[in-house]
DNA sequence: CTAGTGCACTGGTCTGACCAGTAGGCTGCA
DNA sequence: TGCAGCCTACTGGTCAGACCAGTGCACTAG
């Protein structure tokens, strides 16, 4: 006893140390976005390895989307700017395998919404003011439209809101769990009877909310949106998952 | 014009074809955590492909969190329960490439954590208070054990808190982005001078916290665990993007 | 009944090959 | 001289076949 403690070595495959040194060049600024990689074969003698095991860690960096390799582009791999769509992949992946509900989506998304709201009225430009009023305005131009360009020009007022957070991470997040909860419930929203009356009222709705961002009154202008989103969601949600919904209004 | 109209068509890689098959039967539910995939050289009949195709679309899959394979292992590739690893990892690359700052990621769990509290505020158990209670007496004892300690400790009341939400992604959204920010000041927690003056304060506020939960005050704990939160980590956010944090303050 | 051994098979890696697609230089025509 | 079109060198995608170290299980010897 008393000897040098020794601790159990870790095998780590070829490939992950490729994908920790490419991951690593991209990730410091080495690399930036729209560089290329040096092809296949450069690297296999860069990493004194065979192209199966690089061809591996490319498929690693393509899945976390920092690269994209095209066939026969004589330039080698692209090194991507960052883009959700990772995020937004295992989030999807979450929300169909870990029986992630739709109330709970919502209710995120209640949550978030009214942050971006509260952060907005405060710190909202001009410029964004009127991005708002546009997509009001596109909101009830499209009210006849159909439930598409409606859709579009909502999700164009609420991206508008979250810009005007200032936060990326609540940008993202706002933007990759409302097209799931949009490809969950599109279809039925476009389907209902009473979808011309819904649009109306969820127009009056950010109108309110957009009054309050403007008069710079956070806390209402997050009552607001949370209502808001409530009233325009629940009745797709199940019965039993609409308390914890309420929990969230006031 | 008037003719057929003809959409470009996306050369799918084979690979990538693989990977949808199988991605969709695991969640789908066809193949369930624990089950086995066929070994490579199965698949590869299976599929009608070659190895390399098959092992690129397993790295893929990998990559996502779905399923790890161990060399030598004779039963094939296991596929995996659900895990946020794949949902931290491209956060994380996204607070690495894409600037997230630490006062978004601060922002973001001061959002997170009000709303935990919020709905916990409502739907607690009472085991889970015990939880609750439990964390802030190890929170207590472990002032003089040490900063990594006390941080587990505080680490299990927020988890308590979040699961109290009955939100997963409350729950996986907490956990991921404070393991984010607990690797960026975690350091500096540790070394500064004043530190156990700031875990008595810290320990202070979050009895303040549980009793509003306890009481079943949801927007008290929400205002609480927002300013709990916002002193904790104050001094580790540059001046500038300060008054971001304050104006989720009342 | 158990400890130990051997084997069949696995995943990780390598080599070497072929194909279709791309970009950029080259050729030949106007 | 200018440009359209072809050529070629190279790319990524895929395949075939091979070797190795490691694993679990059945079998064997005690």
């Amino acid at each position: 006893m008393g000897g040098p403690r020794f601790e159990p070595v870790r095998t780590v495959r070829a490939y992950e140390r490729i994908v920790e040194q490419i991951e690593e060049a991209i990730e410091s600024g080495a690399l930036r976005p729209g560089e290329r990689l040096p092809s296949e074969r450069d690297l296999m003698g860069q990493f004194s390895v065979s192209r199966s095991t690089v061809r591996e860690a490319l498929r690693v960096l393509q899945a976390r989307g920092l690269v994209r390799s095209r066939p026969g582009d004589p330039h080698g791999a692209e090194v991507l700017p960052f883009s959700p769509a990772a995020l937004h992949k295992s989030m999807t992946t979450l929300a169909r395998v870990d029986e992630l509900s739709l109330g709970e989506l919502v209710q995120f998304r209640m949550v978030l919404d009214a942050s971006a709201n509260l952060l907005a009225a405060r710190l909202r430009t001009q410029e964004q003011l009127e991005e708002m009023d546009a997509a009001i305005a596109a909101m009830r131009t499209a009210v006849s439209a159909g439930y598409d360009e409606f859709s579009a020009a909502d999700v164009a007022f609420h991206d508008a809101v979250a810009r005007a957070s200032r936060n990326k991470l609540i940008q993202i997040c706002t933007d990759v769990v409302r097209s799931i909860v949009l490809n969950l419930v599109s279809e039925k929203i476009a389907a209902a009877p009473d979808r011309e009356a819904l649009m109306r009222r969820s127009i009056r709705h950010h109108e309110e909310v957009l009054a309050a961002v403007r008069a710079g009154d956070g806390p209402l202008a997050a009552r607001l949106a949370r209502q808001s989103m409530y009233d325009y969601y629940v009745g797709y949600v199940p019965e039993d998952e609409r308390p914890a919904l309420r929990a969230l209004l006031d």
